[in-house]
DNA sequence: GTTTGAATCATACGACCGTTTCATCTTGAC
DNA sequence: GTCAAGATGAAACGGTCGTATGATTCAAAC
């Protein structure tokens, strides 16, 4: 059973490095040092290798993110809604800093954004419950500040939000050395720094100068 | 030279349906009624095709951003600077509704995002200055907004906002399903109502309030 | 010690891929 | 009419891929 993790830990690595499809069956057992056979053994293929890898960064992330609110739900459950910026802290943080959770680092959020697109925007079955519960938490939650909105605008909005980070995650780093209008590297960008960045411009662009 | 266009045609079709990996030379030959040896003669092999198809989506949606800046920079030019919801406009229009600049559907979107994650966010070099070029313009004219914000993160912020739409693109509708428990349909999305939604957002998470 | 079933291994199979090669056709210039 | 160069065509090459197969090892149960 030791062959099973040492296949997810390579193919962990290799798959966020390379993307799915650079990276043979044969890569990933190479790296592993396990046989090529055990990929199609323990997981019924490469497929199911793939879908495994993506779980095991998806699902901490929202199990994270629905922690974090119920404990902001603990919180301030006397106060009958949960501060603005506190729930975008709950929704952002994991994406931004997924060490938390686990998570190693934000290429496996690339690996996520590239199984996403790859895969025609399918979330694998296993995953997707607790999607649904991601999202219908954070709309209850942000419900109590924009009473005036209707679900669907809700989501909308947690969908931009979200998508800004991921995007950013790709092709911040690029954008920064374009606009410079040459190929230097930026630097190390801060973590932190951008959390509370991108979490102002959540609050701000959600709430639309209503609250 | 006729042959030339029905391959760009053919790749354009199944790459954006399919994506780069899963569309082989030969479906893209027997698609466009060819022969198999075409793409090399014409485009130097695959590589060549795909980024030839890229630039053709790519450069379009760009060269209409700026034409549309400009615009807004005649009218306003005596004003001093563009009222913030005509940058948006200017910088989100042609992602939202790209048939007006000749990018058939935003299916064409969902070709450039994944390109640029399976390419490693590489932008073909040809369209690299365009990019430049997009990024300084909008920069320039968000400074007049935002003399307070420094121009990396001007252009971070613009990051946040094409990545919303573009997640949005792709992931907004399953978002919708995800959230209703369910795998039924949501219907339609009328873009002009999207585009004004999605403006709104940028307007005032760019601003965060201090207008 | 034997049995048994899970796990691992070396190896091979069949399919598909991108590219190349070389022959053939087309077209315009001389 | 001939020639040359560009464009297209048929076929094959070499390589890699995911998977299947059958043998082998291993460890726990009896």
């Amino acid at each position: 059973m030791e062959t099973r993790k040492q296949i997810l830990e390579a193919a962990w690595n290799l798959f966020a490095e390379k993307g799915f499809e650079d990276v043979s069956v044969r890569d990933v057992t190479n790296e592993a040092g396990v046989n090529l056979a055990s990929v199609s053994y323990h997981f019924g293929g490469k497929e199911g290798l793939i879908q495994e890898t993506v779980k095991l960064c998806m699902n901490p992330i929202n199990e994270y993110r629905i922690k974090l609110l119920d404990a902001e739900l603990q919180k301030y459950k006397s106060l009958g809604k949960i501060p603005l910026d506190r729930i975008m802290h709950a929704l952002l943080r994991p994406t931004v800093i997924p060490e938390e959770c686990g998570v190693s680092s934000e290429l496996m959020l690339r690996l996520v954004a590239r199984y996403l697109i790859e895969s025609d925007y399918t979330i694998p079955s296993v995953s997707q419950n607790l999607y649904t519960d991601v999202f219908r938490s954070f709309a209850t939650a942000l419900l109590q500040h924009f009473p005036h909105l209707s679900a669907p605008q809700i989501i909308k909005r947690i969908v931009f939000v979200s998508g800004s980070v991921i995007y950013y995650h790709g092709l911040g780093r690029k954008a920064m050395q374009l606009s410079a209008g040459s190929n230097e590297d930026v630097g190390e960008v801060d973590r932190e720094i951008m959390l509370r960045d991108v979490i102002d411009f959540a609050i701000h662009g959600f709430g639309g100068g209503s609250k």
